[in-house]
DNA sequence: TTACAGGCTGGAGTGCACTCCAGGTCAAGA
DNA sequence: TCTTGACCTGGAGTGCACTCCAGCCTGTAA
């Protein structure tokens, strides 16, 4: 497989994969007679992975340590498991954070419905809807940002 | 409240804070008799929502369309809502990635953990622990790295 | 009155993660 | 043979999101 089989098969750009190359990321191929990068089709399987390291938030940096810590082979087991263990508890608090902002959000649209529906809105729960932190509720006066609009006195934004 | 103040409540540090006004995040505040922003409590909370869509992913274009957004006041408030609802949708999608990637690295830990204690592992089951099955998201059901390090036939990373 | 903390502006610099480009080589098909 | 397209290298450029800096101003406190 040349590059740009593997760029097709993996999804990146033949330019991502000379760079992912540079940077120790992926492990330097064989060449041709010509001169020519040639993959073996397991190398999908460690790009697979170092994408959804990414996806999940890994840094290059990080996903560095671990290639440079893959290449040294069986010796590296318990530090690729470390560094495993250390990224499963950044997903995990990740996906709390997130799940908590699903809420907020659930809660800040539907105050959106009702105030497009004309309801009045209690401060109170406005507050609540948008935020953990409780500040008094009262209009800011700023002109660019507030009761602007006919018929509004309360903004979710505000 | 100065900028200093706003700094330390923020958890913003003053150049960012500036810089957020800079490019639209914040509307221009009020200036006292020597040009100093001078800020009311109330500019927290939108800060602190600002935060938590960055947090969850939302990159500065998005927020700065959101505050232009915000800016027109109870006009706004529908297209507002959309643009909620799409942030929703995309968290949603994050949680699931996420949560994907919990299982693949729990069960990639653990087969790190049997490779440590020396236990033989079989490769099929290896694949199993790295795949995932039918890729539900987009990926090609192929999930897992390979590569020889020296001196190990069976590594996790292979 | 003077020292100094804090604030102001415009602009340059940083780090990440690519992305693009110029100028060249290589190999298969017309 | 010639053309074409894929590939090569080194290096410059891009976009995001800040971060830092120089040089200046203001207001309070010793």
């Amino acid at each position: 497989m040349r590059i740009g089989d593997l760029a097709e098969k993996s999804g990146l750009s033949t330019d991502t994969l000379r760079y992912y190359e540079k940077i120790g990321l992926l492990p330097k191929p064989l060449r041709d007679a010509g001169g020519r990068r040639v993959y073996d089709e397991t190398i999908l399987r460690w790009i697979d992975f170092l994408a959804r390291l990414k996806s999940t938030g890994m840094g290059i940096s990080k996903r560095q340590q671990y290639a440079e810590l893959r290449a040294k082979g069986a010796a590296s087991f318990t530090a690729r498991r470390t560094m495993l263990e250390e990224h499963r508890q950044k997903v995990s608090d990740d996906i709390g954070a997130l799940t908590e902002m699903l809420t907020v959000l659930d809660e800040k649209i539907d105050l959106y419905k009702r105030m497009e529906a004309g309801e009045p809105v209690d401060p109170a729960f406005e507050n609540c809807a948008r935020t953990e932190h409780g500040a008094p509720s009262g209009m800011k006066g700023r002109t660019d940002d507030n009761s602007t609009g006919p018929g509004s006195r309360a903004d979710p934004e505000t």
